[in-house]
RNA sequence: GGGGCUGUGGGGUAGCCAGGUCAGCCUCCCAGCUUGGGGUGCUGGUGACCCGAGUUCAAAUCUCGGCAGCCCCA
């Protein structure tokens, strides 16, 4: 055993799906024993974190003109079922509350699934004239979704806890379409202080979200090749306005209904961060959301002369580093040194300051970041310990976040038209010349065995993407939102755009 | 959507096929001593057969149902 071992008992990354579940039990994110399916209770240390991730995100659209707000959980069934795409979308997995103690409810309420139904008759009533836009309101609730697949902790739940989810209402088409911008920049700038990796693409026509014009969805990519959806940006136009009547009387008089886009954010992104850094050892966190920032660990002798000056020492340190605003825990419990380190690595703290009568006399003390498990000394003063922690803060920051753009990256597996021509005729030389749809079939089967790798991302246009799907149970993640490019389709040389596609979660 | 597997102290498990002993082990937890720069060691202690029905002299074990969890395929 020695600094390289990983944790005792901790199922390596490589088996995802089980590091995943151990790690939220070992770290105490959430107690999946809550004897209902689907849900799970947030312990403190996890719901810290989910804390600190979600102030990031309330003050970033604070700070863009979004207002918090909170609507009720109960909406009735009539307001529920008005907008028929909408509904078709969503009945499926509705949880209905039908009795009210002894007695039959004479509506049905539903626990919301989203907020439209509930949020939309209201902005109706709030929107009178083109001076009261935009609005743009956002509320982190939990919304209910009988999900029949698996369920899996904080990825596929039937309780998302935390869900935020903003509205907005403008005058014109531009505006809302401005609006889907400044989403996706905001989102980005989101993930980027999570240090977690993402495409954006546009959601192929049927996988929108049920009743938008248009779906953004952003991606992160799982240790084991599989994509998760972390975010979703819809372009509403005047539909739902249309449906719960949701007009303005602009500068010349006319009556007209609002534009409207929605975008939302779930505990996936609790998921993301956990799933993206994590390795052998626990979690590994970003500096800004880990609820322990800092711990001292002392090497104490019971015996030892010098006991009480390494104590003070640490409590001096301790002190000074919580007058810097920074997250740190003095560990002076009854446990082997050894012990504290594997426990405070589980549970991802950023930074490990180790004070023992030996730095005592050389004057230094040691430093070791938890991403890389490199050991550096510091010299033992207040002042020069307090800026280099800063400093290296600042450092693990970037480096996780250029890590894990790099692994992502490495995951993304372009396929030209030449490759997949190439490695299919390869594949089945006999008949490749002859038999036009079999050869087809093969570049399809090629892209899906790419697939095992991470992303892949191809030209091919949406009703080849569709085959794709339907033949290799891939998922048709979409096309960049950014991206003009221009190509011929590897299946069927038709003009198109990128595609990405991959499996997903 | 379809198929398979599992449920034993707080966590991980043996026992189940072939019904019958005080339900064994590791870990955690509690007490005491010991130890202390990468999971100290010893002694003692608390704590469990998912829920319901059935078969049987007898059920952790067999049957059915419920609830919960996991895996595979689409």
């Amino acid at each position: 055993m020695n600094a390289g071992a990983a944790a005792k008992g901790l199922p390596r990354r490589d088996d995802f799906s089980d590091w995943y579940s151990e790690i939220l039990w070992r770290a105490e994110i959430v107690d999946t024993r809550y004897p209902v399916k689907g849900v799970c209770v947030w312990q403190p240390f996890g719901f810290k974190m989910r804390s600190l991730i979600y102030s990031i995100l309330r003050s970033l659209l604070d700070d863009s003109g979004h207002e918090e707000v909170l609507f009720p959980l109960l909406i009735p069934r009539s307001e529920l079922m008005k907008e028929e795409e909408h509904i078709k979308g969503f009945e499926g997995e509705v949880f209905w509350v039908t009795r009210g103690g002894y007695e039959e409810l004479d509506v049905p309420l539903a626990l919301r699934p989203t907020s439209e139904t509930a949020i939309y008759p209201m902005l109706n009533l709030w929107i009178r004239s083109h001076r009261d836009l935009p609005i743009r309101i956002y509320q982190v609730v939990n919304v209910f979704r009988y999900e029949t697949k698996h369920t899996r902790p904080l990825i596929r739940v039937r309780e998302i806890t935390s869900f935020k989810e903003a509205h907005t209402a403008h005058a014109s088409r531009e505006d809302a379409e401005e609006q889907v911008h400044v989403a996706v920049e905001i989102y980005k700038r989101f993930f980027d202080r999570l240090a977690v990796p993402y495409i954006v693409t546009e959601r192929p026509e049927w996988d929108k979200f049920p009743g938008a014009e248009r779906t953004i969805a952003f991606d992160t990519l799982m240790p084991d090749g599989r994509t998760m959806q972390i975010a979703t940006i819809h372009m509403l136009g005047d539909k739902f306005a249309r449906t719960f009547d949701i007009t303005f009387e602009d500068c010349d008089g006319n009556r007209k209904f609002v534009q409207q886009t929605c975008y939302g954010i779930s505990e996936r992104c609790v998921a993301a961060v956990i799933a993206v850094h994590g390795d052998d050892h626990g979690l590994v966190l970003p500096p800004e959301v880990a609820p322990v920032q800092v711990v001292i660990v002392p090497i104490v002798f019971s015996r030892d002369e010098m006991r009480d000056d390494v104590l003070s020492v640490c409590s001096e340190l301790r002190d000074a580093l919580d007058d810097a605003n920074i997250r740190v825990v003095l560990d002076d419990s009854d446990e082997r040194p050894g012990a504290k380190f594997y426990k405070w690595e589980m549970k991802g703290v950023p930074l490990r300051i180790e004070v023992g009568p030996r730095d005592l006399k050389t004057g230094k003390c040691v430093f070791v970041t938890r991403h890389d498990l490199n050991k550096f000394h510091v010299n033992l003063s207040t002042e020069e310990v307090v800026g280099m922690v800063r400093k290296t803060l600042a450092r693990i920051y970037e480096e996780m976040k250029a890590n894990a753009w790099r692994r992502f990256n490495d995951m993304i597996i372009s396929l030209s038209a030449e490759t997949t021509a190439a490695s299919s005729a390869e594949s089945d030389a006999s008949d490749a010349s002859s038999d036009t749809s079999a050869s087809d079939e093969d570049v399809l089967s090629l892209i899906g065995a790419k697939m095992r790798g991470g992303i892949v991302n191809v030209f091919m246009c949406p009703k080849c993407g569709k085959a794709l799907k339907e033949l290799t149970g891939a998922s048709v993640l979409g096309t960049p939102f950014d991206g003009r490019k221009k190509g011929k389709c590897v299946v069927c040389s038709q003009e198109c755009a990128e595609l990405y596609v991959a499996r997903t979660y």
